[in-house]
Formats: structure tokens, C-alpha cells, sequence
DNA sequence: AACATAGATAAGCACTTGCTTATATGTTTA
DNA sequence: TAAACATATAAGCAAGTGCTTATCTATGTT
């Protein structure tokens, strides 16, 4: 867990998890989903962003595993994969909050 | 500290964190960062990137308070701003272990 | 089977970003 | 004060990114 243990495997990944994260629009959906669980036409509408823009972000965010899915009929539900997601915002949270004290 | 508590700027501010975080040159800064406070050139030597760049990135990282500066004659040294910064770092760095596995 | 619905993918464009080269600022030493 | 050293900044370019429009796939309904 120490930098030098890291593979670069492991660092590449690292660098694109928080890139993933580092985009307005998939913050947005990722806090949304931190939430409760959404399908993708109630992130469009909920985020008032188009349908093929949130298709796009969703595919990004589940080739790094951020989020998960779950298929209901026509219907696909995403959330987030793990808890480390949400401890993830919650700590950068913490960072931004002091920021602004 | 939910996700409705969050004001604009707040979020503004994580997503610029995020994707602060999410260069692969600046991820590598801040790893050797989290090792021990270097200068500038160290940082250059170390990393195999020019002054110029290296100074670009810490500048950024500088403007979110991702690390702070110290000043010794000409020399400047750079080291983590807080431990809010190890911790998302770590947090990244264990959601990335689970997707190796 | 034909149609409707939910979502995924593709192509193309405007915009952003990170790097390099060149130069400027600021501090120490001769 | 002049020269040397450490770092910061500026301009410009190549590459990457996110959006839109258009289309495709897959599931469900009649």
C-alpha cells in the first residue's frame, strides 16, 4: 500500500480512477448514485443531461468498476461498485471542506 | 457531508481535486510527496520530467491545496498540504487492489 | 411478426490540457 | 554589483476529451 509498493499497473489505474472522478458530469452522477440506485433515464433527467452523453459517462465509469449493473427487463439500474467509492468522495469531501473554512 | 450538503462551490472544488489527482505526472508527484517533502529539482531528477513541467504541475497543485510550500534560500520544498490527501490517495489505492484481484 | 421503448455506440467538432522551448524572477555568492 | 543557481512563467503546438446528432441493439408489448 506504500507508493513503492505500487505496480505500475496499479498506479496507471489509480491516475485514471481519479480522472474518471476529476469530470464534472460523472461526479455528479457518481454523488447521485452515492444516493440510491438510478437507471439511466432518471440520471438524464435528474442531471438534465442527454441520454447518450450519460450512456457514455456510465460506460467510463464501469470499465474502472466505480459503478455497477444491474438489468431489469429493458430497464438498467446503475450504483456504486463498492464502499471504497464512497469513502473516496466522503474523503475528498473532508479536503474540500477545509479548503473553504 | 451527504451529498445534498454539498454547495456548487464545493463540488466545483472536489471535481477540480479529482481530476488534479487524475494527471498520471501529478499522481506521481504526489506519491513521492507522500514519501517525504522534496524540492523541485529533486522532483525532476526523481521523476525523469523537466523543470518547467514539474513546476507547471505544482502550481496547479499548489492552487488546490494539494501540497504546500516551504522556502529555504533559493531552494523551495513541496510536501503533502494535509492528511486528507494520504488518505484519498490510499482510498484509491485500495479500490484499485480490488480490481487486480 | 411489427412496433415501441431503454440504452449503447459511432462520427465529428469545439474545447481543453500537458508538454517543450524560451525567458523572467528571485536569491545567494564572488 | 555581477554572475550563478533554483524556480516560475509564457507562448505555442500536438494530443486528448466531452458533447451533440444519428444510428444500432436488445428487450418487451400488441
Amino acid at each position: 500500500m506504500a507508493p513503492e509498493g505500487q505496480t505500475k499497473k496499479q498506479f496507471v489505474l489509480l491516475a485514471e480512477t481519479f480522472q474518471t472522478l476529476g469530470d464534472p458530469s460523472r461526479l455528479r452522477i457518481v454523488w447521485a448514485l452515492s444516493v440510491k440506485e438510478l437507471c439511466v433515464g432518471e440520471i438524464a433527467t435528474l442531471l438534465a443531461m442527454s441520454q447518450p452523453a450519460v450512456s457514455h459517462h456510465l460506460r467510463m465509469l464501469r470499465t474502472l468498476r466505480l459503478v455497477k449493473v444491474r438489468r431489469d427487463g429493458r430497464t438498467t439500474f446503475y450504483s456504486l461498485d463498492d464502499e471504497h467509492i464512497e469513502r473516496l468522495l466522503h474523503e475528498g469531501a473532508k479536503h474540500v471542506e477545509d479548503l473553504l473554512v
